[in-house]
DNA sequence: GGGCGATAATTGTCTAACAAATGCGCGCTT
DNA sequence: AAGCGCGCATTTGTTAGACAATTATCGCCC
């Protein structure tokens, strides 16, 4: 009647609680925005100390699972998980993963590639004038010429996103901002020349009006020639940076 | 020289110091396996008590970035992502996401197999005989008579998995690993008759065998049969549940 | 030389208290 | 009587020190 399950094979307290809280919450107990009773109850009925409840409440936290607040009318709530909260994550986690395993540009470009190229059909069948507004601006936005790379690239990763919110799934366009999200930074480790830019948003007007004209089959065409110029303009930064270091070996790291 | 910035806009400590230890891993100062100091240390350096510092320590490893280990030669170490433990925290927040935001199963269903029939051109062209046999082994444990309903579903999971492995390509089958996990139980809140166990089986059967013969049209054709049964079904059991409850609308919950 | 216990280092947990924020209501003022 | 501001209660955020539990290591004894 206190402590759920007494203890998850010598796991940390904060952890089994973390655990049996987040069942609760996943199990529809305690539905989105239900405040949770204070720490001190809660700390009673696990039978734990205030700040190892206070931990297990931190793991829910960096979840968003949970939010806080202080104040009379504060406490703890159950975090609404929407899809924008679920795309920041999930990119979270790809980026995390992407940028600390040795992996070639090549197969991130690829995957990239094709879950663009599965889009396709379904966003060109069912755009609305919104998905190609929004489209248009963001190519407005990034042929601006006071935009940055950095403002370029986070341009790009939007432009991409609309693709998949085009696609009506909310799914299939989580995971294809998800991993363009996690790919794009990792391509753009090059700073883009003036009329890389231009060639690129050449491509993307491109593929802008084959959506307008529901055209999949010219879209994918046009996609495919995005990626395959994007990854030579890698290939190319690859090669610079490569020959930079080999002739002169010993040079200041 | 202690405590990095002083201070996010307000944010409580545990978490600026969370995130200031999350960039310092991110950045590649602390590299997989790295000890970091002890908590005694780092509290000091950060210029907070120790269990707030601990607070910060546990939204770490909620996100599976560190470990901690007791002991005289413990401590907390950086933790190495992999593809493994990042397809389950994607499929922890995908499942979270579809399990608490109301969706049909239509555009889950539509997911999945977009998701599928972008892998199958790439599945189909490198495929290996690990692939195969790992399909088979599926089939095989899917069609034993004592394997019940949770068994059957988890090994519907691994054989859509193996295809997103049969292209080579980890981040495409990360997110396909991702989506499908998280999508399958959704689908499987029915419980399957035997009948149709085997002709879900017969399609397993069938897309194996394009993927052997590196056919991707015909496994295109197979997959989009496979997710029609598979909605058709879902579709059934709704209009059943749904029949259901029209007629007797006070029975007993 | 090998097994075994003391030891030290380190995380896990507890207790008690104070600080800070925030909404609410009471009382003061007009 | 109405409006405004100040205190107060509630709740999370943080601190301090201490003890418990765990585990590798080193020295001691056999």
């Amino acid at each position: 009647m206190n402590s759920a399950e007494p203890d998850n094979r010598g796991a940390p307290a904060s952890e089994s609680i973390a655990e049996a809280l987040r069942a609760l919450i996943l199990e529809g107990s305690l539905g989105p925005d239900a405040r949770l009773p204070g720490e001190q109850e809660l700390a009673q009925r696990f039978g734990v100390s205030r700040p190892t409840l206070r931990e297990a409440l931190k793991r829910l936290a960096a979840q968003n699972l949970i939010r806080t607040r202080r104040g009379a009318a504060g406490g703890t709530f159950v975090n609404r998980v929407g899809w924008e909260e679920a795309r920041e994550q999930l990119a979270a986690t790809t980026t995390l993963l992407v940028s600390t395993t040795p992996i070639d540009a090549e197969p991130l470009a690829e995957a990239r590639l094709t879950l663009l190229l599965a889009c396709a059909p379904l966003a060109c069948a069912r755009r609305r004038e919104a998905h190609l507004a929004a489209l248009q601006a963001e190519i407005a936005f990034a042929e601006a010429p006071d935009t940055d790379d950095r403002a370029f690239c986070a341009s790009d990763v939007r432009f991409h996103r609309v693709l998949g919110e085009a696609t009506d799934n909310p799914l299939l366009a989580l995971h294809l901002a998800g991993a363009v999200e996690a790919v794009q930074p990792l391509l753009n480790m090059l700073s883009y020349r003036m009329r890389d830019r231009a060639a690129i948003l050449v491509r993307h007007r491109a593929i802008a009006e084959r959506l307008e004209a529901r055209d999949s089959a010219g879209m994918a065409t046009e996609l495919e020639a995005l990626a395959a110029y994007t990854l030579a303009l890698v290939r190319e930064a690859q090669k610079l940076r490569a020959a930079r270091r080999t002739p002169k070996a010993g040079d200041a790291d």
